[in-house]
DNA sequence: AAAAGTTTGTATATCGATTGAACTAAGTTT
DNA sequence: AAACTTAGTTCAATCGATATACAAACTTTT
């Protein structure tokens, strides 16, 4: 049974139409709302009311005149309530407490080194504890957690399978509701960091963008029309499954040739093990790790320089076939590689070009990611934040 | 500026809601709509009227009584106006006049063997042109014309290129609207097939879902959340130039190891080339064409059968790759290849499976399409009459 | 400095769509 | 024949947006 319309109906568009005007614009007089929006200056009126009421917008005294009474303008009260945003690493938990807008308040970094499920669990909740019990007093509180696994969610905020954390089928929304008594929101890391960038950093002004998290693995996060795209089951954008070598390495996954065993840090790592360099892994152990092979760039040595362009040339493989998939506006490449932009560009660029039709060629936007590695926190945040508007019957992305 | 709500909105919505209820479960009675859709049978009572006094709705008698006053039974009216549809394929016209629910009228296919623009031009407009004039007399009459073409469309409806009719910006509903003067919507011949059996074949009860056309080449129509998705510019679903070689055969677009170099007709077209074979060409020459492979296959010749299986097994590895990316409910495969889905089926699902994530293995579902050679052309018609309710303020696909 | 004009924001009446309640119509069951 | 059921209409009530009028506060012109 569809939704059907009603006045209710009618008030919660235009109330989040107002609200979102705010939030975006602001500072913003009651008038310029009216015609920004093309509500009638009476409808503005009452519903900005009703926002102030509920402790969303705020009036910051008046603005200049531009030759009449002056303008009371509205601010989005970004402080009446504090979300927790999550980037569940393999190998660290990255935890924030942002702003309704989106705006770092704490931060907390630790390093995992024993990646049991118990450990990592009882890390998480330390985590989110710590930053839950230093937020700033507000109206609504703590109004929901965000988090970005590095694996698969279904749509029912289970995580179904980490391919580099041996979790399975853990409850892991059910858990921290149970723990910390506000909504709790799971999804993959690559979707929290396509929500990331769509909404703080490279991808603010597409609509239809794809968000590729290259890191261990490939993931991609699908924003199509400005929504994010989790296919059926919430499985979509493990494009680093895709095969582009029909008959190439065989992956964990069952699959051959899959476009995450030639472009990702694992790939470099793998043929950097042929390589025996002069520098010391970070950790002290023998394995190479990125930071090694990092400095070894900047140290300029050939072999390390080739490898990252072999690796860049297939992304621009990768690059290409999303591009032809999904014709997006923009392309935002994230996570642990971008720290290699320098040397992987060109490659991948060059590989792009190369093999992409010619209408695509110079339409698509290709960009690293402007967050860094706060873009699935941020998003994960971000998350939470939206799942509180919806339950207040107001829509942000829309 | 997003668009408000008012009660015109209200209004716009529920009416959608009651021609769509009524067009999907009819006949119905203005009771069932109300208990159907949950609104109040006073407003029911209203929208239908306006409906039938718009001949989008009609009175069918009275139905049987459950204890009380008979039902006065409604149908929706789909004679009030015709849809011409077209599949322009590489080498025919198919053209069709369906009702405003799908059901063919009038149907035409020429073969085309001069491939020049002035000619197919010149054959499209003498087949449309015959449609209109037979086409039944009814309130709205022929209320618009949908085309698929083999090549990318832009979001404007312009030809902007045909691999193998060699159309190069064409703008084939300025030139048809001029002709015919009434509203034309060109789309891809893989999006028009999509909407087909999303609407009328395999795809009705799924909301995402990809269809893979097969013919010469290899295009897919992407249908998520129940609504086509063409692109940030209308050229999204050329996964046929998807790269699963990455040093593979050279392509005319540039890349290298194109999914449609080794699973489409003209992959298996070329590999056949090499056989010499017993059977004749259909139009008498000496190049092997589908029609002639296909009956070496029923005389269960061993290397064409095999050379099918190859073909098969590539188309697997495609699907896995969709899978993959989008997740679907849902894969239909259409276009000319269906015909040999006896040969092809087999292998490619073992193919498919072999290289799926466990996950999706069971979950997505595999079909070959259920309306055979119509899927395009009766799309093609549903989008011009989708188009047509778009213009009544109406909408059917939401 | 007074008058005229502008811009912002509020108050009130009107409009239009859904809804609830009452009602009519037309059947079935007891 | 009376009681009950179901279908569909009518009409007043309700609610939200809009138009109009108006008040408040400021700028520009005279």
């Amino acid at each position: 049974m569809k939704r059907t319309g009603d006045q209710y109906l009618v008030k919660q568009i235009n109330k989040s139409i107002v609200l979102d005007t705010i939030r975006r614009q602001s500072p913003l007089s009651r008038a310029q709302v009216s015609s920004l929006t093309g509500l009638h200056k009476g409808t503005v009126s009452s519903l900005v009311n009703e926002l102030m009421e509920n402790d969303l917008v705020k009036e910051i005294g008046t603005g200049p005149s531009s030759g009449g009474r002056k303008p009371v303008m509205l601010l989005f009260n970004k402080t009446a309530g504090y979300a927790v945003g999550v980037d569940l690493g393999v190998n660290y938990i990255l935890t924030v407490l942002t702003d309704l807008d989106g705006n770092i308040v704490l931060e907390r970094n630790v390093k995992i080194s024993d990646r049991s499920t118990e450990n990592v669990l009882t890390q998480l909740k330390i985590s989110i504890r710590e930053v839950i019990d230093r937020s700033p007093p507000s109206p609504y509180g703590v109004i929901g957690i965000g988090i970005g696994v590095p694996g698969m969610v279904d749509n029912k905020g289970q995580v179904r399978m980490t391919p580099n954390l041996q979790w399975n089928e853990i409850d892991l929304s059910g858990v921290l509701t149970k723990e910390f008594g506000c909504p709790v929101r799971v999804d993959n890391e690559a979707n929290a960091g396509a929500m990331g960038e769509k909404q703080f950093g490279a991808g603010r002004k597409f609509s239809d963008l794809i968000y590729v998290s290259i890191g261990i693995g490939i993931g991609i996060g699908i924003v199509l029309r400005g929504e994010l795209y989790r296919g059926a089951s919430g499985f979509s954008g493990e494009m680093g499954h895709m095969t582009i070598e029909a008959n190439g390495k065989p992956c964990k996954c069952g699959n051959k040739g899959c476009w995450e065993l030639y472009a990702s840090e694992n790939a470099l790592l793998e043929s950097a093990e042929a390589l025996p360099l002069p520098v010391q892994s970070t950790d002290g152990g023998n394995a190479p790790d990125l930071d090694v092979l990092l400095r070894a760039a900047h140290e300029e040595i050939p072999e390390v320089i080739s490898m990252f362009g072999t690796v860049g040339q297939f992304i621009g493989i990768g690059l290409s076939n999303i591009v032809n998939t999904f014709n997006p506006e923009q392309i935002i490449i994230g996570n642990r590689m971008t720290t290699a932009e320098k040397w992987l560009k060109e490659p991948m660029l060059d590989a792009f070009h190369s093999r992409t039709l010619p209408v695509h060629r110079h339409r698509t936007k290709i960009e690293f990611s402007s967050l860094g590695t706060h873009s699935a926190v941020l998003g994960a945040s971000h998350l939470a934040v939206s799942d509180f508007f919806d339950r207040m019957n107001l829509y942000m992305d829309r």
